[in-house]
DNA sequence: ATAATGTATGTCAAATAACTACAAAAAGGC
DNA sequence: GCCTTTTTGTAGTTATTTGACATACATTAT
């Protein structure tokens, strides 16, 4: 829906020979400074160029758009600086405000990317699967354990039996006992890990759903019902893991919204009353 | 010379609870459909939100603008590149597809937002406590604890004694008999939890140096000796904390590095050989 | 060479949009 | 409940954009 038709400023340039004399005075005064441009008048433009207002009207309708305020406002997309939400490993010598720049924007990136990977369909699914449980169970090991646990703390909240086991030992007995209708999400970065993947047969051969969120073609990918694939970050999580989780714990979010939505309206009110609980807890707001 | 200050759609966000009911009705018929608000004449704008005209104009001037045209130009901006970080709150008809987009958009922008507010001396002196400090102990209750438990986590591999708490008499406890050179971080996101607002206190009695990952202004914010402030996301997380858990992990991540970067490179080989330890729990990558 | 036609550009007026000053209404404090 | 302050709207003013039309210039045909 959104008319993303390419960089005006670009399309000027392309099309500047093929324009008259006087257009060309006003592609030439936009493009000297085109960040001056969006902020002048049509008037103001035209005099800049010395050429009259209907001219410069004319000159924007050429490129396709119903007038000069129309042509401003997508010029100023152009111009409107690309996100730099780019990957760029942290340097030794970096000073504060360049790591932490870099944290935030891979961190940012990686959502991002993640975002574009989604499938909507699987999330149904998954959605089906945890909108039904009888019970749920998060397992998460080292660094995914504490996505688990939160986890455990939202799908609380959404009136579910829920448990989140951090220990290989719980979780095997818990996969070993569970039942037909029980769903067991198992949270694991590298989708690697021997433990995780043997919990993951158990589980199934207990007849519970097993939702994998992992890496793609994982061994512990092939090993459950339905993949919640999350894209590995190359560079980034080498000496700890960072955007992994947080993008775990997104898909978990959605997840939680998901279930929270089947629920219907009414549903909102109980979460209020469970949020409210918390009231006495607090120093009032203000 | 680009005056990039944030995305303005994320501003008014945030703005929305400061502004008078008029304003507000701008607000959210802005918020609604912005790629058709950036079309919409003052006039039409104003009709639409069931106001008058100036009110619209005051609207635009409250955001810094000389007036309706530049508030649209910079909205325009803020839209630019296809990317809607805008955050759209979920409604109860939504497709998997649509709920799924908005919270991972909220999310990125929620983070985004977050490296804005952030101030470089202030995580400077964060790390220097921290890579100074004895021993650290991570108190988290609720939705932190998990944050916490992450951070122990990421700070062991730091080989620093640390240990995370989310229950309460133990948060006490250990407060009471912190030293000094330990590190306490509390992390909050309402920062009005009584029960951490006077563990913080009794930390600091003890002689420890305690560090909030809380919002500004609260009461816990107060009782700290350093404050790491993490912005308040109204709208998004009534019935859930989503994004603020993101963003203290991001911030949390950020210290971690910081403290890594401290102990100089050789530190690398150590980290490797953490990582490395866990291979053989692990199958041969490809 | 010149008239005829078409294109390019400008002038001016009408319509539209945005802003200002002021007044009315609503909210808040004493 | 009255006064003060804040919020919101009305009406008039100014600025901006656009459309209709006219003129100038170039091109081609006679």
């Amino acid at each position: 829906m959104n008319d993303n038709r390419g960089n005006l400023l670009e399309e000027i340039r392309q099309r500047l020979e093929t324009l008259n004399k006087s257009e060309r005075k006003v592609a030439t005064v936009i493009m000297r400074d085109p960040n001056s441009a969006i902020r002048l008048t049509i008037t103001a433009l035209a005099q800049e160029a010395g050429v009259s207002e209907p001219t410069v009207n004319r000159f924007c309708r050429g490129f396709d758009e119903r007038g000069y305020p129309d042509f401003k406002l997508r010029l100023a997309q152009s111009l409107a600086g690309g996100m730099p939400y780019v990957t760029r490993n942290v340097e030794f010598d970096d000073s504060t405000e360049e790591y932490t720049d870099k944290i935030f924007s891979s961190t940012i990136a990686a959502i991002d990317s993640a975002r574009k990977t989604l499938r909507p369909p699987v999330i149904t699914r998954a959605v089906d699967y945890l909108s039904q449980a009888k019970q749920i169970f998060f397992f998460g090991m080292g660094a995914s354990g504490p996505v688990a646990l939160d986890a455990q703390h939202k799908f609380f909240r959404l009136n579910i039996p829920v448990m989140a086991y951090e220990d290989a030992l719980m979780q095997r007995m818990v996969a070993a006992g569970a039942h037909t209708g029980d769903v067991i999400v198992i949270i694991s970065y590298t989708g690697r890990t021997r433990e995780l993947v043997e919990i993951a047969g158990i589980g199934r051969e207990s007849g519970a759903t097993v939702i994998g969120i992992t890496t793609e073609h994982s061994p512990l990918a092939k090993e459950c019902t339905l993949l919640l694939s999350v894209p590995s970050q190359e560079d980034t999580d080498i000496y700890m893991p960072m955007t992994s989780r947080l993008i775990q714990l997104t898909m978990l979010d959605v997840l939680a919204t998901g279930v929270t939505l089947r629920r219907g309206v009414d549903f909102q009110r109980y979460l209020k009353r469970i949020k409210d609980s918390l009231a006495p807890t607090r120093f009032a707001n203000e």
